[in-house]
RNA sequence: GCGCCCGUAGCUCAGCUGGAUAGAGCGUCUGCCUCCGAAGCAGAAGGUCGUGCGUUCGAACCGCACCGGGCGCACCA
């Protein structure tokens, strides 16, 4: 019952016989073999030798074998004795079953980064391969501010949209907000209690913080009477929070604003109204520091009771059966995911039921090929069972539902706890951040003014951050040390927007005539121009593979590399000054080549560059 | 108890559908700014890829078992 893989890979894996940038002599040899092994055309991947083999591709002849039903050094000797006569090849050498292959400069940069339109237009899948993808992420509670695990799922959600889009999908970024519900109410009711009227603007913070204050204040007063009930009671000692909710004053006026919250009371319904306006203002200021745009947004309000109607039907239909005390669940004992319960026996719906309502109304709205869910682990069940009821139900397009899982963020002392107070806050984060970043400047320019300071420093500050998250796997669990893992040296998003500035001040300083006629790539052929190239010249493939399994860190990690070749490029070879003008006029175009690859891919993962820092 | 994920250098992490002597950054040590901005470059040291079997011409990667860590298995969201 792997449905849902099948479709992913349908969907999403591009063809890997459909080679991105192509080497001629790599189609030369499939030619070649096709006619001397029965009309066999194998796919025949390039691979990248080990430095010392003075090579600049390699083709792997073990992985040939099965398909050609040759011995692997028959077919390599093959290759050799082909290649080794090639207009485009400087030496083939055999080495086990692996065939080195070293171009002609001419050949190697004309086929790697001749053609900028190729290069990166390398990274949009074929139009029959581009789907329309329904991208669901950041889904905050309105009851407090954002922290650095929301970071982690904004800046994940934010990349694969604008990922998917490089590879041609059309993407809708759909934000699901939860703005109802008894933790909404912990808020309201400390606000009615102890606000006195309080307003984002009377106590000069953020809206979002203002409420989250509050969500704070009720857990320490529900804590406060939690303490007294205890102590009244002994019998009780034992039994945790949650179990004597009901029992507090507090909790119990909590529970009771959640019912008139349902049944419209309207000064519940203003309060609520009030209230979430101020947090929603407040999340739109961080979306915003970070760039998120969202093209549709949902409210839970709205659709929380989606998912009630739906059941009835199923019900009918008998895809959901009722129990004795009037529970209704569904059996997916066939997916070895058990029994869930999708309908409580008082009749009102769980948190499974709402999201199978809302996952419809996003299906009717938008009409997407695919969904995708950008959240936590934790959840991973949770899915599971949503999909395998969607598709009980009879959607087969929940074949094409994803949930991209993201691991926590811990810090050095163990996982956030707000009760602790070591909850990162995200725009805390975000201005210590592009503090740091500003101070960086400031001290490479000694006592200079620095120009655009505060440009700098957002753009350097939210490209460190986010390049952080995302290098690393979706799905590792990943430390974050407040005092030591913030860098701008090293593996970092500033490493890679230092290449693009340097680039971009190179350019600067060449003039017009520097630019003059079409580069000769014959005269370059040193080993950090042909590796730079040669990196370059991934760029479309990278992007779609990483778009095709949902992983950024493939992205970031591929820049990461390029920003490398073209730092000891930048150090070994002189562009401006140059031995030649041929030699200068062809490096140059090799920086151009590398900044706008540069400047794509920190693109496709929404990190800014500065052409100066 | 059952299920999922993770154990790779002192630390944080890569390792592309199994392929040549396992990589990067940080940290430590050593060089390089009269030469396109040193947020850089070059080099050194540092690993029984958790353990053991197995599959394979070949395993960090696939299979099984075990050890260690995390997360799930609600009429919470």
């Amino acid at each position: 019952m792997d449905i849902p893989r099948a479709g992913f890979i349908f969907l999403f894996l591009p063809n890997r016989s459909r080679n991105v940038m192509k080497y001629p002599f790599v189609q030369d040899v499939q030619i070649m073999l096709a006619e001397r092994h029965g009309g066999i055309r194998a796919e025949i991947t390039v691979e990248q030798p080990p430095p010392e083999m003075k090579a600049d591709l390699t083709i792997n002849a073990f992985k040939l074998a099965k398909p050609y039903r040759v011995a692997p050094p028959v077919l390599a000797a093959e290759i050799t004795e082909f290649l080794q006569g090639h207009a485009d090849v400087e030496a083939a050498e055999l080495a086990k079953a692996f065939v080195n292959v070293r171009l002609k400069p001419g050949a190697l940069f004309r086929d790697s980064v001749g053609d900028a339109a190729a290069l990166l237009g390398g990274a949009l899948l074929p139009a029959e391969q581009r789907r329309r993808v329904l991208v669901e992420f950041s889904a905050p509670n309105t009851n407090k501010p954002q922290h650095l695990g929301h970071v982690r799922n904004n800046t994940l959600g934010q990349a694969l949209t604008a990922l998917l889009r490089a590879a041609g999908h059309d993407v809708v970024a759909v934000n699901l907000i939860n703005d109802r519900g008894i933790h909404i109410c912990k808020s309201m009711i400390t606000y009615q209690r102890f606000g006195n009227g309080e307003t984002p603007e009377s106590a000069g913070k953020k809206g979002d913080h203002l409420v989250g204050d509050y969500y704070v204040k009720f857990d320490q007063e529900f804590r406060r009477q939690l303490a007294a009930l205890k102590a009244a009671r002994p019998e009780l000692a034992e039994k945790d929070g949650d179990e004597l909710f009901l029992e507090t004053e507090i909790g119990r006026a909590t529970q009771d604003m959640l019912l008139a919250w349902e049944q419209g009371d309207p000064a519940v319904r203003a309060l609520w109204q009030t209230m979430n306006g101020w947090v929603i203002a407040g999340f739109n200021q961080t979306y915003a520091r970070m760039g998120i745009v969202f093209d549709k947004l949902y409210l839970e309000s709205n659709t929380y009771t989606l998912g009630r109607d739906l059941i009835q039907d199923g019900l009918t239909r008998g895809v959901f059966q009722k129990r004795a005390d009037g529970a209704v669940f569904i059996d997916l004992e066939s997916d070895k995911l058990g029994q869930k319960v999708v309908l409580r026996s008082d009749g009102t719906s769980v948190y499974i039921t709402q999201d199978i309502g809302t996952t419809l109304l996003k299906q009717n709205d938008l009409r997407p090929d695919r969904q995708i869910w950008v959240v936590g682990d934790e959840q991973i069940h949770h899915f599971k069972q949503l999909f395998a009821i969607l598709r009980k139900l009879g959607h087969a397009w929940a074949a094409d539902c994803h949930h991209l899982a993201y691991g926590m963020v811990n810090l050095p002392t163990g996982k956030m706890k707000s009760r602790e107070g070591t909850v990162v806050d995200a725009d805390d984060l975000f201005d210590e951040m592009e503090q740091l970043a500003r101070e960086e400047c400031q001290k490479r320019a000694g006592d200079a003014a620095v120009a655009n300071l505060g440009e700098r420093g957002r753009v350097l500050g939210m490209g460190a951050l986010k390049f952080m998250l995302l290098k690393v796997n979706a799905k590792t669990t990943m430390m974050f040390d407040p005092n030591a893992s913030i860098q701008f040296e090293g593996d970092t998003g500033p490493y890679v927007q230092y290449a693009y500035a340097r680039i971009s001040s190179i350019l600067r300083k060449a003039g017009p005539d520097d630019f003059a006629g079409i580069a000769d790539w014959s005269v370059l052929g040193a080993p950090e121009e042909k590796a730079l190239a040669l990196g370059l010249a991934k760029f479309g493939q990278t992007v779609q593979d990483a778009g095709a399994v949902l992983e950024p860190s493939l992205l970031a990690n591929y820049l990461l590399d390029v920003a490398r070749a073209f730092s000891r490029f930048f150090t070994e070879c002189p562009v401006l000054k140059a031995p030649t003008p041929a030699q200068k006029r062809a490096r140059l175009e090799l920086c151009v080549r590398t900044r706008q690859v540069l400047k794509a891919g920190l693109d496709a993962l929404t990190i800014g560059t500065l052409d100066a820092m």
